[in-house]
DNA sequence: CGTTGCGTGTCAGTATTCTGACACGCACCA
DNA sequence: TGGTGCGTGTCAGAATACTGACACGCAACG
């Protein structure tokens, strides 16, 4: 019943295995951002925001891979606890253009450091090549996939 | 601010393009799975059943990437709709090993043969080799994530 | 000028998954 | 014999993310 499958073989599955890289990968993240009182999402968020200022909450949305509703009340709770700030009136459209303020980007630099650990750690076994080979792959995949979306 | 950064470039991050693509083919999946009435966890434990029959909700939790709470909910429904069947006593411990009926059978038919194709059309750009290295690539990974996961 | 399409923010309700906790069965070892 | 550790199934509650829907601003086009 493993043999010449039809369907998908879970054990040579790149699918599954993409999943569960995903999944490992998520799940030690979790657990070095817990200590700071942070989740994925959280952290993404930040991330996002330090490295492109001004995103808004469609555009943090889809960097974070949530939807847009997730987002939103996320960023609610953090602009209420002042890690974030947003102008009341959209300066051009409906957009709110987001962005850290000093207490978010203090916090960031703690989580943003524990998840690179995490990075390094997953990247430990491989060469420069490999990580180059790995980057080009995933980037084929994800073409591939979004190609042949509406089609 | 993107040069010789102590935290993540997301433009350069392996970590942020594997959640990248996991996240585009999960969607692909539910693209093909919804039109067959089935959600991704639902087709994984199917498929998980059929090629390992007799797994426990446990095992098929870990298979999947839910807790085992999430997957006996899904469990109850499949069984109550009729798609596998678990023993009313456990033959040993309290494990209850699951099997697939018939007509669990003939729903994961269609349903793996479009996940098959999502797969085929995610490697479409990648050659053999390519692949093979993807395999050796993501399996250090999660090896390496795993390995000091409790370090 | 109107209208069509697209992206956005937001409200409401639903679904799904998770965390926490408990009791049970088995294997191991003192 | 009793205790300890581990894995399991299950109940209950909370957190999280999602789907659906609406109104608004902007740009393109007739």
């Amino acid at each position: 019943m493993s043999q010449h499958e039809v369907g998908v073989d879970l054990e040579t599955s790149l699918g599954y295995l993409l999943k569960e890289a995903s999944s490992v990968l998520r799940a030690a993240m979790e657990e070095v951002l817990r200590p700071l009182g942070m989740s994925v999402t959280h952290y993404s968020c930040l991330e996002l925001l330090a490295q492109r200022p001004g995103l808004s909450n469609s555009e943090l949305a889809r960097g974070a891979f949530v939807t847009r509703q997730s987002m939103n009340v996320l960023l609610q709770a953090l602009e209420r606890d002042g890690y974030v700030t947003r102008p009341a009136e959209a300066p051009v459209g409906k957009a709110l253009p987001t962005r850290l303020t000093p207490r978010g980007r203090r916090s960031l630099e703690k989580a943003s450091a524990a998840v690179r650990s995490v990075e390094m750690r997953m990247l430990a076994g491989l060469t420069e090549t490999e990580q180059s080979r790995a980057f080009r792959i995933l980037q084929s995949m994800i073409r591939s996939l979004r190609d042949g979306d509406g089609a």
